[in-house]
DNA sequence: TCTGGGGTCCTATAGCCT
DNA sequence: TCTGAGGCTATAGGACCC
């Protein structure tokens, strides 16, 4: 493997220097770490595992990408894409732990790391001494050895082009980009392929003609503003300029927590529905209590049938984790529901999360 | 015939207040 | 007293990410 290109125009000490670590198919290749008899067959990590269930796929190894089966996909389509597929559940406490492994060798290789999901994080490594290829040929290296997974790494002055990087050469890759490779190397590629472009970004951007990050790029700021709002406007054309001054975020708290349920078939029996809203509750309420964290929100999600979704707030007086208090809340949020269509989702979350107050002990000497 | 579950952030709107 | 502007907050929904 060898890095395909040198940062250029400024010497390496100078500019801001991040890494954006991918691991490839993670969930598939962990799999594989436990089941190496499945190498080289198409494997699709997915809900239970039952490709005729309600989910979706959340890793299809490259073998099942062949077959068109891609993330997001309902597993019944992945089956009808690949019935000699083999279709496994998803474990996350095994895939968390590999990743905790992997974030001990990335933590290890610099101080600055951003957690961005169970799969992929950032460094900076913008003070260190060692050079960029080197280092992230080394991280690739540890990973391997301590893991058995490869990863694909992107070099970039900044978090953005990082993970464009990361991104264009998969499996097991390492690019760099420098600012002055964006013309060629970046604007070529689908508008699709920029953080914060969805599908329905995508086709907004269709409909304007736009189809390329470069034609993106040639877009006046005031008319990306007007379609898309100041926030996400501005965004997407410092994006297409290659321009991002996001520092990596290392310590960060959870905002909420929740938890949601797709029943296997439509439900319109209101004592399910409540009688699952409850046990959520009560879960959540553990869940908070073990972390020490109140919340004062409290949020219930509804999908009918036809997917149409709604929410219903409560606010609380006081932050709380009482599960009591937490299922009363959640409870009124449902009673503001017309429960006219079948139902195909609930959930439950609670929000303005924050750590609670320590416990008092004995007072210590105020003045 | 489909379309998970965990989150975050942004925007629009309505109500209230000055 | 009426009216409108503008700020703030709560609420609901949408888009996106892994």
């Amino acid at each position: 493997m060898q890095c395909q290109y040198a940062l250029r125009q400024q010497p390496e000490s100078t500019v801001r220097r991040n890494l954006h670590v991918d691991t490839d198919a993670f969930f598939a290749a962990v799999e594989l770490l436990r089941h190496p008899e499945l190498a080289g067959r198409p494997l699709v990590i997915g809900g239970t595992g039952d490709p005729h269930a309600r989910g979706v796929v959340s890793t299809a190894s490259y073998e099942a990408r062949k077959y068109g089966i891609h993330s997001g996909m309902p597993l019944r389509t992945a089956y009808r894409l690949c019935p000699a597929a083999i279709f496994l559940p998803v474990d996350f406490r095994e895939y968390s732990r590999i990743s905790a492994i992997i974030k001990g060798v990335l933590r290890s290789c610099s101080e600055a790391v951003e957690d961005a999901g169970i799969d992929e994080a950032y460094l900076d490594i913008t003070g260190s001494k060692a050079g960029s290829c080197q280092m992230a040929s080394a991280i690739k290296r540890e990973i391997k050895d301590t893991t058995g997974l490869t990863c694909s790494i992107g070099i970039a002055p900044n978090k953005l082009l990082a993970k464009i990087a990361s991104d264009l050469d998969k499996p097991d890759g390492l690019t760099s980009l420098a600012e002055a490779d964006l013309k060629a190397r970046v604007w070529p590629l689908s508008a699709r392929k920029l953080p914060g472009v969805g599908p329905k970004t995508e086709a907004k951007l269709g409909r304007m003609g736009v189809r390329t990050i470069g034609e993106l790029a040639a877009q006046p700021l005031e008319r990306l503003i007007a379609e898309f709002g100041p926030a996400h406007g501005r965004w997407l054309h410092e994006a297409a300029h290659g321009i991002d001054e996001r520092p990596l975020v290392t310590e960060w708290e959870p905002k909420s927590s929740g938890h949601e349920v797709t029943f296997q078939r439509d439900v319109d029996d209101w004592q399910l529905l409540a009688k699952t809203l409850a046990q959520m509750a009560s879960r959540l309420a553990g869940e908070l209590k073990a972390e020490n964290c109140v919340g004062r929100t409290v949020t219930v999600k509804l999908r009918y049938a036809d997917f149409e979704t709604h929410t219903r707030e409560k606010t609380l007086e006081e932050p709380t984790n009482d599960a009591d208090a937490i299922r009363r809340a959640a409870f009124d949020c449902l009673a503001h529901f017309a429960l006219e269509k079948k139902v195909r989702l609930i959930g439950v979350r609670v929000g303005e999360q924050h750590k609670a107050a320590a416990p008092r002990s004995a007072p210590t000497a105020a003045r």
